[in-house]
DNA sequence: TACATTGCGATCCGT
DNA sequence: TCGCAATGTA
């Protein structure tokens, strides 16, 4: 019984009761870095190996993809025998899985398909359109925003109306009622829906719900603080008939209330259940005494929590540092003064560092300065990767292949490529389909029958139709990258993104083949072929858990990523009242608590290091904005924090501009160009993955390029042009002949002579590239 | 139907 | 400052 002392072996007091907890309702209080994900996964273990109870009656929820493996990982690592793993993954995953096993109790089938943000908002304007409603005196994400917190709590559409009060809300019903009729025609779900269909379907059905309730004899919840009322209700129903129900979550981390969690969830479990054991787990692992205490210091401001406070056993530490500068180039400066120091001088390396912000738009400036000393970085998140036009487009492709009913991805491809079907003819077909009651799939081929379609547009109709037929026919017996290579070439989309000749050309094309390369890996990792399968994963995949967080780079997130991660030196700039705390939440108490318990998890990140900066003016938009330090810093006591102020005058050699830097390329470049197409972003990448790599070269025209050294983390850049001999993972040695882009949008084209000649598009950021010695 | 120009609006966090 | 949507034109 070696096992045995496995999962019970280096856990204190508090951590063994709670993996050892018997039968009923288990709240766990976890505080910052006192080892949740430890008790979580070990009390998994405990439950499989000494109370013999089969892994597939366990259900663990998680609250992103990335967690959901690691556990799935660790719990594999600890069992003695070679058993199945528990049900493991996140609110939404479970759900869209449990739909589609369950899906011949509702109005969907399994192939449905699930809608990101665009797609949201795509279909409510065309609600409202058919509403007759205007996009412009309420918008359509307003209106999205009303039917998902509606979502959230449970309420369909009919009880939105019900309680619709003034003219905005009764024109949301009326949207809603829309939405949801759009939704079921389309046989899609929104993300809320996953949650709240499946509440719906197993009250609805009873004797289903209570299979699945029989089922579970052990529900785990982990980050229970950011459940929503919809989440909350689903883990009940499952939870009802074994009562065990274990929840870990620390109301001091609540961040999430903006999304629809319910921060009462967590402080009401007790009340909840009223025979529930809590338990506290108070000692930190983590972070110095120092970061601790000033962490408490600023989170302690709070009136609505459960009062705790942690312990370490560390040392003191250094105290948190907080660093006043005059603007956000100085606060770039700054940052990437303190990694160069540290790595040269204390043996520190990129990937210690974490830079944690409020909001996307700090990182433009920072990614630039850290770019051009050579330090690379991986940046979570900003413009998502499979939220890039092209790759919606593509993926839109391969929506309507498996479920031709998604009528929002059908729109959004029927004339992308331009193949003469105009914006009436799509009208008057859409028009037809609501007459006779059919899919807009299906009136495709009907284009004769529709008065006011010519004979060109009812070819290319009866062509786009035959194109689907015809890959819907090899759907079940086709890889999903095989079949995406002839979505690529069947529809021409290839040819007529690589014909256009604007500015961004070869970086759609290198996403595209990113996205091509995304579903090789799909089937290699997963061992899954299934289309439906890869766009599912595709669906619900978070910005985090796409960050593999290996590589040695400075990481860069926003604070909400950042939830659950630890890093040995953390940054947070942008340390301003008005930032953070956001200026969204000054007129409301509960959402300035949330700013101070994402303030607080930020600070907790930290295990050795704690560096806060803040910058007395800051660009925003247009305009420049004087700021003050946030008043979370002065709820932090002196002797927890060392303040430097760097002289105002100094230091402002390298703000961008001149012709130096991506920004100042970019802005030329667009000038003279085309205009950028629609949905282009250029900028920011979004991609986890090894990152963002290479520089912009100094000459004009991004004839050269820089890889960081990586091994040796010194500022010593690779410099790279054409001829330059690189490596890749799948495509082998390669020379380079030519480059475009700039900065970490770089796209190189490398002539594969290993794979005998061919010429690929290559975006730097996505690392995959190394140069030759 | 496709493309160019102009003007407006938004910029907080994200499954 | 930028991207995008609504307009106008070939």
């Amino acid at each position: 019984m070696t096992k045995t002392t496995t999962y019970l072996e280096n856990l204190n007091s508090v951590q063994e009761r709670a993996v050892r907890h018997g039968d009923g309702p288990l709240l766990v209080l976890a505080g910052a870095g006192s080892g949740k994900t430890r008790v979580l996964t070990r009390r998994i273990a405990y439950l499989i190996e000494e109370k013999n109870i089969s892994p597939r009656r366990i259900l663990a929820v998680t609250f992103t993809n990335k967690a959901a493996g690691e556990m799935k990982k660790r719990i594999t690592e600890m069992l003695s025998r070679d058993v199945a793993l528990p049900w493991v993954g996140t609110f939404h995953s479970m759900c869209a899985r449990l739909l589609r096993i369950e899906a011949d109790w509702g109005w969907w089938t399994r192939d449905f398909t699930i809608y990101d943000m665009t797609d949201q908002v795509d279909l409510v304007k065309n609600c409202m359109g058919r509403l007759g409603i205007s996009t412009t005196t309420f918008t359509p994400k307003s209106f999205l925003g009303e039917i998902s917190r509606a979502k959230d709590i449970l309420l369909t559409a009919e009880d939105y109306a019900s309680r619709a009060g003034n003219h905005y809300e009764q024109t949301a019903a009326r949207v809603y009622a829309e939405y949801e009729k759009g939704l079921r025609e389309n046989n899609a779900f929104d993300f809320d829906d996953l949650i709240k269909e499946v509440v719906q379907l197993l009250r609805r059905e009873p004797e289903l719900g209570r299979s699945y309730a029989e089922r579970f004899l052990h529900v785990l919840v982990d980050e229970y603080q950011d459940t929503s009322h919809a989440q909350y209700a689903l883990v009940n129903l499952l939870s009802s008939v074994h009562r065990n129900i274990c929840v870990v979550g620390d109301d001091d981390q609540s961040i999430y209330g903006w999304r629809g969690a319910d921060i009462t969830n967590i402080l009401d479990f007790e009340k909840d259940h009223p025979d529930a054991v809590t338990l506290r787990l108070e000692q930190n692992y983590r972070s110095t005494a120092g970061i601790l205490a000033a962490a408490h210091d600023v989170v302690s401001n709070n009136e609505r929590r459960k009062e705790k406070e942690l312990w370490t056993e560390r040392e003191e530490g250094a105290p948190v540092r907080f660093t006043r500068v005059s603007n956000e180039y100085q606060e770039a400066d700054e940052i990437r003064d303190l990694v160069l120091t540290l790595v040269s001088k204390r043996g520190l390396q990129p990937r210690d560092f974490a830079i944690l912000y409020r909001t996307h738009a700090q990182s433009r400036v920072i990614e630039d300065s850290l770019r051009r000393a050579g330090i690379a970085y991986d940046i979570v998140g900003g413009v998502r990767f499979y939220e890039r036009s092209e790759v919606k487009d593509v993926l839109a492709y391969l929506k309507v292949i498996v479920n031709p009913a998604d009528a929002v991805s059908l729109r959004r491809i029927v004339n992308v490529p331009p193949r003469k079907i105009g914006d009436k003819t799509i009208e008057r077909l859409e028009e037809f389909a609501l007459d006779r009651g059919i899919p807009l799939y299906e009136a495709l081929g009907m284009g004769g029958e529709v008065v006011g379609v010519g004979p060109a547009a009812r070819t290319a109709l009866g062509e786009l139709r035959g194109m689907f037929d015809r890959l819907r026919r090899k759907v079940e017996t086709t890889p999903v990258n095989i079949l995406l290579d002839e979505v690529l070439d069947g529809s021409g989309y290839v040819a007529w993104l690589d014909g256009r000749r604007t500015e961004d050309t070869a970086q759609r094309l290198a996403n595209v083949e990113e996205l091509v390369s995304a579903s090789s890996e799909f089937v290699e990792m997963s061992g899954e072929e299934s289309l439906g399968a890869f766009l599912e994963q595709v669906s619900l995949v978070a910005d985090i858990d796409r960050w593999e967080g290996e590589a040695n780079t400075v990481s860069l997130m926003t604070l909400h990523n950042a939830k659950g991660l630890e890093f040995p030196i953390v940054l947070i700039p942008g340390m301003e009242d008005g930032l953070l705390p956001h200026e969204s939440s000054f007129e409301d108490d509960e959402e300035m608590e949330e700013e101070r318990r994402l303030c607080y998890v930020g600070m907790t990140r930290a295990m050795n290091q704690l560096h806060m900066f803040s910058a007395d003016t800051r660009r925003r938009g247009g305009t420049t904005n004087l700021r003050s330090p946030s008043r979370f810093i002065h709820e932090i006591d002196e002797s927890h924090l060392e303040t430097v102020s760097t002289a105002v005058e100094q230091k402002r050699a390298s703000r961008p501009g001149g012709g130096y830097g991506m920004r100042g390329r970019g802005r030329a470049g667009r000038g003279a160009g085309a205009r950028g197409g629609a949905g282009s972003r250029g900028g920011a990448g979004s991609r986890g993955g090894a990152g963002a790599r290479g520089g912009a070269g100094r000459s004009s025209g991004g004839s050269r390029g820089v890889f960081p050294d990586y091994e040796n983390q010194s500022q010593e850049a690779v410099e790279f042009g054409p001829g330059t001999r690189v490596r890749h993972p799948s495509w082998g040695e390669g020379v380079i002949v030519g480059i475009a882009g700039h900065g970490g949008d770089m796209v190189v084209t490398v002539r594969f002579d290993e794979a005998g000649g061919v010429e690929k598009r290559i975006m730097l950021r996505y690392g995959k590239l190394t140069p030759v010695t």
